[in-house]
DNA sequence: TTAATTGCAAACTCTTTGCAGATAA
DNA sequence: TTATCTGCAAAGAGTTTGCAATTAA
């Protein structure tokens, strides 16, 4: 068994349908997704899944640690399964998101515990700018 | 007169008492601040003024990059006055958040710049973890 | 004088909740 | 069998918008 849904039946929670559904949706589209966008998905495999099982669901998970939420600067909320040690590239060109693996992320952690003797549990980063492809493109 | 005032003033804009006291609300609270809670403050010095008028403006700040809004897991948007490197740690013991300037900011830049032709204009970086009161209290 | 701005209220969007019926264990 | 979970619909919270009146320039 994959290791959410382990991790969700050794916390007690049942195995529905629907959230094997939400968890596989998670794991297709590997970047972030609006709650509208997984249920959609969530939808062809469980047509009469209901958007307020996919906003439960999803908050579930998040409890149990499975996914994180982050804002896009947009009005409603984005899942993504959790991983550590990823930044979001947010391009103001184009819209597109992609992710960033800094080699000094490791560094930034350790000046936040020695400086201010902060434990970092997670983080969220989103750097907003240009693409490479806009770069070329426009005049940013 | 003040530097956002100016730049408000040069792009057009009229100087209303609303903009004013939104503009002085920003700036005598250093952090940032929940929609709700600016127009709190807003009302002691404009009683009449309007909630609608205070997501307006702030919008308004927004798009002339006065002010940058942040997310912090609510459900609602906060704003602060822009200022350039400064990272967010929140703490999930107390709640607390507090500010945090990394000495290594300008790596991740040049990472970035390099590694991924990705031109930084703005970011938002949050840390969640547990401060050094927190720690000293718990078990974390 | 006049185009920009405002307050109000209504509309809209996203999210949460109550509840009766359905279902995994 | 039974406590958990679901779908539905209604409620709630935050935000945006239309419009007539007001106001800064």
């Amino acid at each position: 068994m994959k290791s959410e849904l382990k991790k969700l039946k050794e916390a007690g929670f049942k195995l529905t349908p629907q959230r094997r559904a939400i968890l596989e949706v998670l794991r297709s589209s590997g970047i972030h997704m609006s709650v509208d966008e997984i249920h959609e998905k969530v939808k062809k495999k469980c047509p009469q899944a209901g958007l307020a099982t996919t906003y439960r669901t999803l908050d579930l998970f998040r409890g149990l640690g499975l996914v994180t939420n982050i804002n896009l600067g947009e009005g409603h909320k984005h899942y993504e399964l959790r991983r550590k040690n990823h930044y979001h590239l947010v391009c103001l060109g184009c819209g597109n998101v992609t992710e960033f693996r800094p080699s000094i992320s490791n560094e930034i952690e350790r000046e936040l515990s020695g400086d201010c003797g902060f434990k970092v549990i997670d983080y969220h980063v989103e750097f907003y700018g240009y693409c490479s492809k806009c770069l070329e493109k426009g005049e940013n």
